[in-house]
DNA sequence: CCGACTTTGTGCATGCGTTCACAAGCGGTA
DNA sequence: TACCGCTTGTGAACGCATGCACAAAGTCGG
């Protein structure tokens, strides 16, 4: 896992000019379900598995197979046809695209319930993301190992995360305090924030936010409820033909 | 449908025949922002704001103004030309589409560091989401309150799922439970899955899924880290007219 | 070496979501 | 009451993403 390094440029495999221009390409929708194949690629690795079909592989990703064949073209053509895709060659591929080849050092911001389940995963699901600093405003907290990293002052956050050359921030504090520490990890040099607070940042259009909001997933699922309990409640005048078929559960 | 439950339908405002047409045409993207839109107008009703124009609004909300207006167009038409819209007004009137004016019993799966941070939520922010299960497999933390619900052993998801009336089940185990976890949920009548496991879940069509999932979030923000990365490498040639304008970094 | 079969990679059409731009509508003012 | 300025609501254009369908390309068996 090789946490932190000196320096950390070059050190990682440089990605081509060819491979350059495509990044640029590629759909957000895409990158997000690239993710996606990743962690179902390493997991056939892990199996023993070296081949797979573009069938095989969006099955098990949940996607269409289409779908998944062009999201795969857009960072190059490194199937076989007639026969499928080599499991490690995608998996490395993807990596290297997903620029994974890099650590990225995360540091995480407000340790309390939410704080601590993050610091404990202890590198992120899937490494290279290690977690090397933590932060909160609470005196008594600081200097205490959570996840075996010792938690530093917010009031540092500028010059710990210089030196440990963070680049994802993590918000997890109450909702009035992240604008706060949103404006100082920017100030830090920070890029890329994910914002587990309740609130809509702020920020400076080189930064890069990506928010995980409980309560609206929750609200969302509610929405799904209402509708569903209505088009019940509904089930009169006939239903339009879009395709439900009928609680298929499939054990 | 309705699976269990004796009435439950009219205790609720009911939506009208109009808005339940509605409901059923409003883009998924489109209810995203609206709970985020509910979340600032409840913010601003707190701090005693009763009007407001779209332009501030979708500047709060973090979005375009146009946008803001299409989205509150598709729920129907709540505010005053000339002035803006009532927040009271529309703050209901969202909390009705999103069928938030009905309780959601949550259940929470797998207490480790995520479940009690999820179980010490409480009622989830903006309430109307009640905890009232929770479930694992370890023995020693069965009947052990946590967030003041006593946890439950996970044999008995089915039948403390349906005395609750459990609508939503979030699921924070690990990854090997999260499947065989989300099949239990589906056969005790559980129809929208809140799911952190970095898993692919399988299941029926009348189930509605969303996934939280902390590695792809990352792995996304590595992608934008490392095209930056390149794109900065190769700033030679000149850049597109793309908007970069660089680094302004607003205090 | 050839032919049949399999699976990839992609051009094209379709549909959804975003953005623009403007007419319609409302409050305030004289 | 009539006008003026402001803001909403929405028709229409645009752009992106999804899904289809097929040609290209490779393998395997004979």
């Amino acid at each position: 896992m090789a946490s932190q390094r000196g320096e950390g440029e070059t050190t990682t495999t440089p990605l081509e000019p060819a491979d350059r221009e495509r990044a640029r390409a590629i759909p957000e929708a895409a990158v997000a379900r690239l993710a996606v194949y990743l962690r179902v690629l390493s997991g056939m690795a892990d199996q023993g598995i070296n081949a797979v079909s573009s069938e095989e592989l969006s099955q098990a990703a949940g996607v269409n197979a289409a779908k998944l064949r062009k999201d795969l073209s857009y960072i190059g053509s490194y199937g076989t046809r007639g026969v499928g895709y080599d499991v490690e060659v995608l998996v490395s591929h993807i990596e290297r695209i997903l620029g994974l080849t890099r650590n990225h050092s995360v540091a995480v911001v407000g340790i309390g319930n939410l704080g601590h389940a993050l610091a404990n995963y202890g590198g992120f699901p899937g490494r290279g993301f290690p977690v090397t600093a933590l932060f909160d405003v609470d005196e008594d907290l600081v200097g205490i190992p959570v996840g075996g990293i010792p938690v530093s002052h917010i009031d540092d956050i500028t010059a710990v995360c210089v030196e440990r050359e963070v680049s994802i921030g993590v918000i997890a504090t109450p909702p009035p305090a992240a604008q706060s520490v949103c404006d100082r990890l920017v100030s830090a040099g920070v890029q890329c924030i994910l914002n587990f607070a309740p609130v809509v940042l702020q920020v400076p259009d080189n930064v890069e936010v990506r928010k995980v909001d409980l309560a609206v997933e929750m609200q969302i699922l509610s929405f799904h409820v209402a509708r569903r309990a209505d088009e019940a409640a509904s089930v009169s005048v006939g239903n339009n033909g879009l395709g439900v078929d009928g609680m298929v559960i499939r054990p």
